[in-house]
DNA sequence: AACTATTTATAAGA
DNA sequence: TTCTTATAAATAGTT
């Protein structure tokens, strides 16, 4: 955005990378808590820096719910993965079943 | 965006926010696989729809690994934290120490 | 799911 | 590096 189109590969102009990255860090921070406190979402974002500097943002209900969440959740897939492997296909909706508050969610993928 | 100014706070008609959050899911993916590529940094970003159901996405090098790096980037902190609570002004460029691959980044916040 | 009118984000430049 | 400005992108409301 801005003048001129963005080309997806890395930038090499090391100020030029550093400049893009924080403006693009805190865009990527303001929209994640947007989308957290509109849509009433769980989120966790988690970016290191090029030289390993930490930034984040998590909903309020905190980052270590929120990862334990996750791997509770990946947890559960790799099981049935390895208990039903002809199950790809309907994955994304078996593993639902474990963590769905409701059932309205089937088929709204868009 | 769009036609209408967005006020924070979350959306209460179901559909409109479930429209909204898979625009703006969609368009966070987006953003956090751009500055992953144009800065070189490493993304982790975990979504769980108000439903329940789970949307990811990480830098190439893999969401278990990058958690882990978290967790161990957090640890360290902790240390430092319980060790020296008299240190919360230093507290970012302490911890930096424990994990940067280089000296150039001090006072490098933007 | 497509289509615009607008708002936002942001690449360059100062 | 903070501010400004031109322009690209994202997206809210609509069809």
């Amino acid at each position: 955005m801005g003048r001129g189109r963005v080309q997806l590969k890395r930038i090499e102009n090391k100020i030029n990378r550093q400049v893009t990255f924080s403006k693009r860090r805190a865009g990527l921070l303001k929209k994640a808590h947007e989308i957290s406190i509109l849509c009433d979402a769980e989120v966790a974002l988690i970016v290191f820096s090029h030289k390993g500097k930490l930034f984040e943002y998590s909903t309020d209900s905190c980052m270590e719910k929120i990862l334990e969440r996750y791997e509770r959740y990946s947890y559960a897939e790799r099981q049935l993965v390895a208990t039903e492997p002809e199950s790809q296909a309907l994955h994304g909706r078996r593993i639902r079943v474990i963590e769905s508050q409701g059932a309205a969610e089937f088929g709204a993928a868009a």
